[in-house]
DNA sequence: GGTGATCGTGCGTAGA
């Protein structure tokens, strides 16, 4: 082993749990040459070493979380690692797992402690040797430990015989979700397994609501876990929101589908201009939002490069690049020997390391504060300050232009999330869903792991104390009634529920292992090479023109069979012409901010000169609307209801509305009624004098809720049950309309 | 003069 450097001993640290540390994992430390441990590190080995207690660590990007959790562990294993799996760690991405391994096994080689990972890349027989002989630290993913449930659901117990820990990285992503809900209910079926607790460690770096990710990671007991948080706290922020104008688009060109002559609408030329100017010579990130977006700014600003006689340095990135492209970037922009700049989706918002860079832009509306301040942590590391750029474009403004254009929503929106991301504000986690798809998939696989299971241990296992507790047995009953209807389950003469037709195709298929629901996908070829994936739901023809991995293409072929699109490269690529005001659920307290920002006369500092302009147009036109003193008005045979609310209360009062007989648009922070407004405030009249509606009476007019996985199998009560659960807000609804109303 | 509405994650086995 090296040197151990006397006057910087990590040892002499303040709190001293170093000590504590096994020698070997002591001497490793030294051998890296650290001073001293982190923050984080420092605080996780009391409560993790006595292996008992279940932990959080909560700290930002590359504080060494990783470390935190394993030196302890690993000093616990030191003495002996074998016998069975003795520490399982969860990842949500195969790349973050690769990565893992690599440190964990510098780590744990001296040790004598194995470290194996498991997922869908790595082989066989690396898979068959952990299972002969079972011992020290796997590495794998959700799906992968749910075919393992499946596939030897029979040796399972022995496998983790002698388990004593399991860390959960970026647990954050698994709040709220189907994919936290199938983890959560594989860490229960894996201690019903052992009959015995065993102690979870969550690493995070963004965890707002802290009682509510404790609540996740040990469900019913989140009051004792233990919550380790070494942030150093909000460093120096530089921020600017920069407004352009966008043409009002010329209908006779687009009709004719001819283009600028640079291929795109100038403005975009705007914004790309000054990316390019700011950006060009050293490391950023440009969000996108679409990935439409991702091609069309990754395209013109390589083509921007090429004129200015530069090497390319803008890459896009996002999630249906192949890996290979995804990994040249990564790697091109974690090396930093050349400029390197890559314009991504939410793709770089968490996961692996790509360091520390310069600055964020974001072009478009942010999807929500809180991935605003996730990928505000990519910048401003090592001290610097953190340097966020927003790019806006509102239209022009004509004589017809919609309300929201002279309301400048866009623009509105994302200074109301900017006031918020700094008073540290964010949108808490989803909560509340039932997530009966994943029910039908859990049930299935404790069914394939156990060959048969009682409806009653079924009911015990998942639902009375796993993570479908709002499921009453009555429910249940009825739930399964459903599938056995359906061909999932079906029941032996002592009343064993066993796979049925169906469910014994489904579950036998790989594809079942995942919670989440996929589209389907053409590949892309270009003279040989596959670029990456991309869900196609309109004809293609051959001929067509489009832009993908950062250039464009022609269409050769398109072989519906093997799924595959042959492309050659082609001068010129479509443009999007329309951009949505926003995506994804927006919270009550961004619309909430919203009025806030349009009712004030305060103008931010962050805001360019251009971007001042249409925050005094906005304001003006609100106040022209009258909209200070009322939240209703008529414009044209359109009737704008504002509930200054979020996407659920909007949602469900245009459901209420429709649900009265009237022909309702929800265009964002608008509703637009077709007729007169005395027939929209009598039929908010009544619903304020009726009270709040009843889910039934609201699901009545969607035309499909069967958004997850394996609603298709749920019964059509339950399944409208758990979309009001998330998509609706009955109260917030009718306090909206009784707002709206005074 | 008026469309369209996000992103991302994952996978076993047999047989050639």
């Amino acid at each position: 082993m090296s040197s151990h450097p006397s006057s910087s001993d990590p040892s002499g640290s303040a709190s001293g749990s170093f000590h504590r540390l096994h020698p070997k994992v002591q001497r490793w430390v030294w051998s890296q040459g650290w001073k001293e441990l982190r923050g984080i590190q420092e605080v996780a080995i009391a409560p993790i070493i006595g292996g008992t207690q279940d932990v959080i660590l909560s700290a930002s990007t590359a504080s060494g979380k990783t470390e935190a959790a394993f030196l302890p562990i690993c000093s616990r294993l030191a003495e002996d690692s074998g016998g069975s799996v003795r520490a399982i760690y969860i990842g949500p991405l195969k790349a973050l797992i690769n990565d893992q391994f690599e440190r964990l096994d510098g780590l744990c080689e001296g040790l004598g402690i194995p470290v194996h990972r498991w997922h869908g890349d790595v082989s066989q027989g690396h898979k068959s040797r952990l299972l002969k002989s079972p011992a020290g630290i796997l590495l794998i993913t959700p799906e992968s430990l749910e075919a393992l449930f499946i596939r030897q659901g029979s040796a399972l117990a022995s496998l983790f015989s002698g388990l004593e820990h399991i860390v959960i990285d970026e647990l954050h992503a698994f709040i709220g979700t189907e994919r936290g809900c199938q983890l959560r209910s594989l860490l229960h079926r894996v201690e019903l397994t052992l009959r015995r607790n065993v102690p979870r460690v969550g690493l995070s770096a963004t965890l707002g609501d802290m009682p509510l990710a404790a609540e996740f990671l040990r469900p019913g007991a989140g009051e004792q876990v233990t919550l380790c948080n070494a942030d150093s706290g909000g460093g120096e922020l530089l921020l600017q929101l920069r407004g352009y104008r966008k043409r009002a688009p010329d209908v006779e060109r687009l009709v004719s589908g001819e283009e600028s002559e640079e291929g795109l609408p100038e403005d975009e030329h705007d914004v790309g201009a000054h990316l390019f100017k700011t950006l060009r010579g050293t490391h950023n990130l440009v969000f996108a939002n679409s990935r439409r977006n991702v091609e069309l700014y990754a395209d013109l600003l390589r083509r921007m490069c090429e004129q200015a006689q530069l090497p390319n340095e803008f890459f896009p990135h996002h999630g249906n690049l192949s890996k290979e492209l995804r990994e040249e970037a990564e790697a091109a922009l974690k090396a930093k020997q050349r400029p390197v700049n890559l314009v991504c989706t939410t793709t770089l918002e968490m996961g692996i390391d790509v360091g520390a860079v310069q600055s964020i832009a974001q072009v478009g509306v942010p999807p929500s504060v809180a991935s605003l301040r996730q990928r505000l942590g990519r910048s401003g590391r090592k001290g610097g300050p953190a340097v966020l750029r927003l790019y806006l474009q509102e239209a022009e403004l004509t004589k017809t232009s919609p309300l929201t254009d002279q309301l400048r929503v866009r623009l509105i929106q994302s200074v109301a999330m900017l006031e918020l991301l700094l008073t540290n504000w964010f949108e808490p986690p989803a909560s509340g869903a039932f997530h009966f798809s994943t029910l039908v998939q859990q049930l299935l696989s404790l069914i394939a792991q156990h060959g048969g299971v009682k409806a009653g241990e079924a009911f015990s296992a998942l639902c009375q104390e796993g993570p479908f507790a709002r499921v009453s047995r009555e429910d249940f009953v009825h739930f399964l009634r459903g599938l056995g209807q359906r061909e999932l389950l079906s029941q032996s003469s002592d009343g064993t529920l066993l796979l049925g037709r169906v469910g014994e195709r489904i579950v036998n298929h790989y594809s079942f292992y995942a919670a989440f629901a996929s589209v389907e996908e053409f590949r892309l070829v270009a003279s040989g090479r596959t670029l990456g994936t991309m869900p196609i739901d309109q004809p293609l023809f051959v001929g067509t023109y489009l832009i993908f991995g950062g250039r464009r293409w022609r269409v050769l072929a398109v072989q519906s069979d093997e799924k595959v699109v042959e492309l050659e490269p082609a001068p010129s690529g479509r443009v999007p012409m329309f951009e949505p005001a926003s995506v994804g659920g927006v919270h009550d307290r961004v619309r909430e901010q919203m009025r806030a920002v349009y009712a004030g006369d305060g103008v931010p500092r962050y805001l360019d000169a251009r971007a001042q302009e249409l925050l005094a147009e906005a304001r003006a036109n609100f106040q022209r609307w009258g909209l200070a003193e009322r939240s209703i008005i008529t414009s044209g045979r359109e009737v704008h209801v504002f509930p200054w609310a979020g996407d659920a209360v909007a949602h469900t009062l245009a459901l209420a509305l429709q649900a009265r007989g009237l022909s309702v648009e929800t265009l964002g922070a608008v509703l637009s009624v077709e007729g007169m407004q005395s027939d929209v405030e009598g039929a908010l009249r009544a619903l304020v004098a009726e009270g709040p509606p009843r889910d039934e009476a609201l699901t009545r007019h969607v035309a499909n809720m069967a958004l997850e996985k394996h609603d298709g199998f749920v019964p059509e009560d339950l399944l409208a049950r758990d979309y009001a659960a998330r998509y609706l807000d009955v109260q917030g609804a009718w306090r909206a309309a009784q707002r709206v109303l005074q």
